[in-house]
DNA sequence: AGCACGCCGACT
DNA sequence: GTCGGCGTGCTC
C-alpha cells in the first residue's frame, strides 16, 4: 500500500497564519495561527470559534484577509491521520459541482463520532510464546487463525469466531503462555480478506472480468458500465476486480443502494473472501463507524461495503469503486446536501486515478448515453449464468377483464396463481403502494383526507389503524365523520395498497400461506432479511411486495410474478417516469424463475400498446433506450441538456412567492450564460411540515457552465433567515 | 449552526 | 420595575 504519510504536505510553523475549513456553516476558510509545534495541510484540528470549539481541517496557507490582531491560534491538532489531498480535492470539487457550501461537504466526511476523544482501549490477543508441538484441534485453529491475521492483535470475540471455537479456548492458550493478552486501542484492523482463487466464470463473464481486472491492475481512471440481466453474474464479475484490487494492496469500495441489500451482499463477500468487509450505513453503531473511519485512514480495512455516504470516507489508498444497481434513485440524496452518489463516485475515482464500475441490469439513461458517447466503457453480460433466459412476459389487458369493485386481481392472474399453488410453486404479486388504500374520501361531499402539515393525501394503514402522510410521517386516526362536511359514516377507502391486496388474496386463496413484504412492516433491515430468507426457503405460497422485492433477492421456488398495476408511474409529466417504470418492471419480472424452473411475469395494464409496456414485453431494451434518448435530446433535457431545480421554502407563502418572482425577474446572469428560467411554481408537494415550497427550474444547453451562473444569480437576492433556498443540480424529477 | 445582544409585552 | 419572547448579527 502506498503510504500517504510519506508524501510531503506543506508544514506550518507556530504562529504562521493558516486557512482552516470548519464544519460550521461559514462558507469559506477561516484564518488561524498554527499552534505550538506547528501543523500541516490536512491536519484535523480543534479551533476556537466565538465561545465554542469546533472541528476543522487545515486547508492551506492563510488568506490574510482577516484582521491579524483577531486571528486566534488553533486549540489543538487532533490525533487522526491528516486528510489526504485526494479527499480534500474531492470534497471541494463535489461542493462546487453541487453548489454546496464547503463546510457542509466537510461534515459529510467527518460523520464519525469521537474524533476528539482519546482512543479507548480494549483487550486484544497476539502470539507470544513458543507454540507447543501438540495442541488440541480447537487450540490449533486459534493459532492458525491468529497467524492468518498477519501479526495484528485481535479481540477475543473475533478470534473465537475466526477459529470456530468458544472464548474459553483462547483464554486457555493465554494461561499456557502461547498467547498474550494486552490492552490496545479499541479501533482494531478488520480481519484480512483472502483474494486468492478465481471463481468459475463463464462466457461473457470472463471477458468482462478480464477488462475490469486489467483496469484495476493499471490503476488508472476509467468508468465501466457493467450491464447484465438479473442473475447474469455481475456481482461475481466485479468481485474479481475487487480481488485484484486487494491483491495489489489497495482498498476497494462497493456502494449499495440501501441497507436491505447489505446483509445479503455481506454473505456473498464473506463466501468469496473468507471474512466480512467493513460496513457503513445508517444502521451501523457509532463505535463501529468510528472504527471503520479510522481504519480507512490507516489501511486497516481492505474492502468497505456501504451506502452512498461511504463515498466520503478517508481512504488511504482507494483502488476501485463499484456502484451496484447504479440506476437506483436512492443514490440521489434528496435532503440536506443534494448529491448523486453515482456521479460523485465517478468524480472521486477520477481524482484517485482508479477504475469505477457502474453495475446494473437496467442502467440509467445517463449512463447508457455516456456509454454510447464513448465516455464509459460498456461491458455486457448477456445470457443468465447457469439459468434460463428472462421469464416469459405478457400483458393482461385490464379493459377486457371483469373485476368487481375494490378487487384488483384479474381472473387471468388469479388462474395463474391457482396453477402455481397446485404445483407447490410460489407466486409474487407486486404493487408499488404501501398501506391499505392511497385515498380516503367522503362519499357525501367528495372531499379527500389530506395531511395537516403538507399538501399530500393521507394513506390509510389498517395495520396501524391510522392515516399516515408518506411525505412527513404525520399520522391521525381514520375519521368517522367527514372533516369537510361533517357527515358520519361515509368515509371510504379508495384504490389498492399492499395491505388491501393482502386482504383480497387471503379471501381468494384461503389455503395459501401469505407473506407481505413492505418496508414499513419491518422494524429493522435484519428482520426484513430474515423474513426474506424464510420465504425463499418456501415458507410462503404467495408473496405480496412493494418496491423492496425489486432489489435483487433470490426466490428459487418463484415462478410467477404478477404486476398489479403496471400503469402506475407511466402517468404524469415527470420525464423520468417511463424510465423508472421500465426499470422497475424489468427488475420485478427478473424475480421469476431464477433457479432451474422457468418463470413468467404478467403485467396488468390498461394500455398494453404503450411504448414502455411494449418495450418490456418485447425485451428490446436498446429500442426503448434509443426512443427515450431521442425524445430527451429533442426536448434538450438531461442527459442532453443541463437542469437545476431551485426550491424556496418558508412559513409564509406570499413571501416565498415574492422571492421566487424576484429571482425570476433578475435572471440576467442566467440568460447571459445561455440558460432559461421557469417558474416560480408551487413545488410538487407545495407544503411539507408546515413549510410552503416554491420551485424554479433552470434549463441550459449541455455546454453551459451552469454553476457559476447559478451562484451569481442567487447571490443577487437577499434570503431572509426563516427562508431556505436549496439548489438541486441534476434533479431527479423536473415537475 | 449556535450563541450573544437587544428591544418590546405580561408578570411578581 | 424585570423576565423572557425571538429578530439580527457575529464568529477567524
Amino acid at each position: 500500500m502506498k503510504d500517504s504519510a510519506s508524501v510531503a504536505e506543506r508544514v506550518f510553523d507556530e504562529g504562521e497564519v493558516v486557512g482552516v475549513l470548519t464544519t460550521e456553516p461559514l462558507g469559506r476558510l477561516l484564518d488561524y495561527k498554527a499552534p505550538e509545534g506547528g501543523c500541516g495541510t490536512g491536519d484535523f484540528v480543534e479551533v476556537p470559534l466565538g465561545p465554542r470549539r469546533v472541528l476543522g481541517v487545515v486547508w492551506g496557507k492563510g488568506e490574510g484577509r482577516w484582521d491579524p490582531a483577531k486571528v486566534r491560534p488553533i486549540a489543538r491538532v487532533l490525533d487522526a491521520r491528516p486528510m489526504r489531498a485526494e479527499l480534500r480535492s474531492f470534497l471541494t470539487r463535489a461542493a462546487d459541482y453541487t453548489l454546496t457550501p464547503w463546510p457542509a461537504m466537510l461534515r459529510l466526511a467527518t460523520r464519525a463520532p469521537g474524533l476528539f476523544d482519546p482512543p479507548s482501549m480494549r483487550k486484544v490477543y497476539r502470539l507470544a510464546g513458543p507454540v507447543p508441538n501438540r495442541l488440541t484441534e480447537a487450540r490449533a485453529r486459534v493459532v492458525e487463525a491468529l497467524r492468518g491475521w498477519g501479526g495484528a492483535a485481535v479481540t477475543l470475540r473475533e478470534l473465537a469466531e475466526a477459529a470456530g471455537c468458544g472464548t474459553g479456548v483462547v483464554k486457555g492458550l493465554v494461561k499456557l503462555g502461547v498467547l498474550a493478552e494486552e490492552e490496545a486501542p479499541k479501533d482494531t484492523p478488520y480481519p484480512p480478506l483472502n483474494p486468492a482463487g478465481l471463481r468459475a466464470l463463464a462466457g461473457q463473464q470472463v471477458a468482462a472480468a478480464d477488462a475490469l481486472v486489467q483496469a484495476t491492475t493499471a490503476g488508472e481512471y476509467q468508468t465501466f458500465l457493467l450491464k447484465g440481466v438479473t442473475g447474469s453474474g455481475k456481482t461475481e464479475v466485479y468481485l474479481e476486480a475487487v480481488a485484484e484490487c486487494l491483491r495489489r494492496g489497495r482498498q476497494a469500495l462497493v456502494l449499495l443502494p440501501e441497507i436491505a441489500l447489505t446483509a445479503d451482499f455481506l454473505a456473498r463477500v464473506e463466501a468469496r473472501f473468507g471474512a466480512r468487509p467493513g460496513e457503513w450505513h445508517s444502521g451501523v453503531t457509532q463505535t463501529e463507524r468510528r472504527r471503520l473511519w479510522k481504519m480507512c485512514g490507516e489501511g486497516g480495512v481492505e474492502l468497505v461495503v456501504g451506502a452512498r455516504s461511504a463515498l466520503f470516507l478517508p481512504f488511504r489508498d482507494l483502488g476501485l469503486i463499484v456502484v451496484d444497481e447504479e440506476h437506483d434513485t436512492s443514490y440521489k440524496q434528496e435532503e440536506g446536501v443534494l448529491y448523486n452518489a453515482r456521479d460523485m463516485a465517478v468524480l472521486r475515482a477520477s481524482i484517485c486515478g482508479c477504475p469505477v464500475v457502474l453495475s446494473s441490469a437496467t442502467p440509467s439513461l445517463e449512463s447508457w448515453a455516456n456509454a454510447e458517447a464513448g465516455k464509459y466503457l460498456r461491458l455486457d453480460l448477456g445470457a443468465r449464468f447457469g439459468v434460463a433466459e428472462l421469464p416469459a412476459m405478457k400483458a393482461i389487458d385490464m379493459r377486457a377483464e371483469s373485476l368487481a369493485a375494490n378487487r384488483w386481481i384479474s381472473p387471468t392472474l388469479a388462474r395463474g396463481v391457482e396453477a402455481r399453488l397446485e404445483r407447490g410453486e410460489q407466486a409474487l404479486l407486486f404493487i408499488n403502494r404501501r398501506g391499505y388504500a392511497p385515498v380516503t374520501l367522503c362519499r357525501a361531499c367528495g372531499a379527500q383526507v389530506g395531511c395537516d402539515h403538507c399538501d399530500a393525501r393521507m394513506v390509510e394503514h389498517r395495520f396501524l389503524k391510522r392515516l399516515v402522510c408518506h411525505q412527513c410521517g404525520a399520522t391521525k386516526p381514520v375519521p368517522q365523520a367527514c372533516p369537510s362536511c361533517g357527515v358520519e359514516g361515509k368515509m371510504a377507502a379508495v384504490g389498492p395498497g399492499v395491505e388491501r391486496l393482502a386482504e383480497e388474496v387471503a379471501e381468494r386463496f384461503p389455503k395459501a400461506r401469505l407473506a407481505v413484504l413492505s418496508s414499513d412492516l419491518f422494524g429493522s433491515a435484519r428482520a426484513l432479511k430474515e423474513q426474506i430468507e424464510t420465504i425463499a426457503a418456501g415458507a410462503a405460497d404467495i408473496i405480496i411486495g412493494t418496491q423492496i422485492v425489486a432489489k435483487g433477492h433470490n426466490f428459487p421456488l418463484l415462478t410467477l410474478v404478477g404486476v398489479i398495476d403496471a400503469d402506475l408511474g407511466l402517468q404524469g409529466s415527470d420525464l423520468r417516469a417511463a424510465e423508472r417504470t421500465f426499470q422497475l418492471m424489468r427488475q420485478v419480472a427478473g424475480r421469476a424463475g431464477r433457479a432451474d424452473r422457468p418463470g413468467e411475469a404478467w403485467l396488468q395494464t390498461h394500455q398494453p400498446e404503450h411504448p414502455v409496456i411494449r418495450a418490456i414485453l418485447g425485451g428490446d431494451e436498446e429500442a426503448f433506450w434509443r426512443a427515450e434518448a431521442s425524445e430527451r435530446r429533442a426536448a434538450g433535457v438531461p442527459p442532453y441538456g443541463r437542469m437545476a431545480g431551485i426550491i424556496l421554502s418558508g412559513p409564509d407563502v406570499a413571501q416565498i412567492f415574492d422571492l421566487g418572482g424576484e429571482l425570476a425577474r433578475r435572471a440576467e446572469p442566467l440568460l447571459r450564460a445561455g440558460a432559461q428560467v421557469f417558474g416560480p411554481a408551487p413545488a410538487p408537494i407545495a407544503r411539507v411540515r408546515g413549510r410552503h415550497r416554491v420551485r424554479l427550474l433552470v434549463k441550459a444547453p449541455k455546454a453551459v457552465p451552469l454553476q457559476p451562473a447559478l451562484a451569481e444569480w442567487v447571490a443577487q437576492v437577499k434570503i431572509p433567515a426563516n427562508v431556505r433556498l436549496a439548489i438541486d443540480i441534476d434533479p431527479q424529477s423536473f415537475l
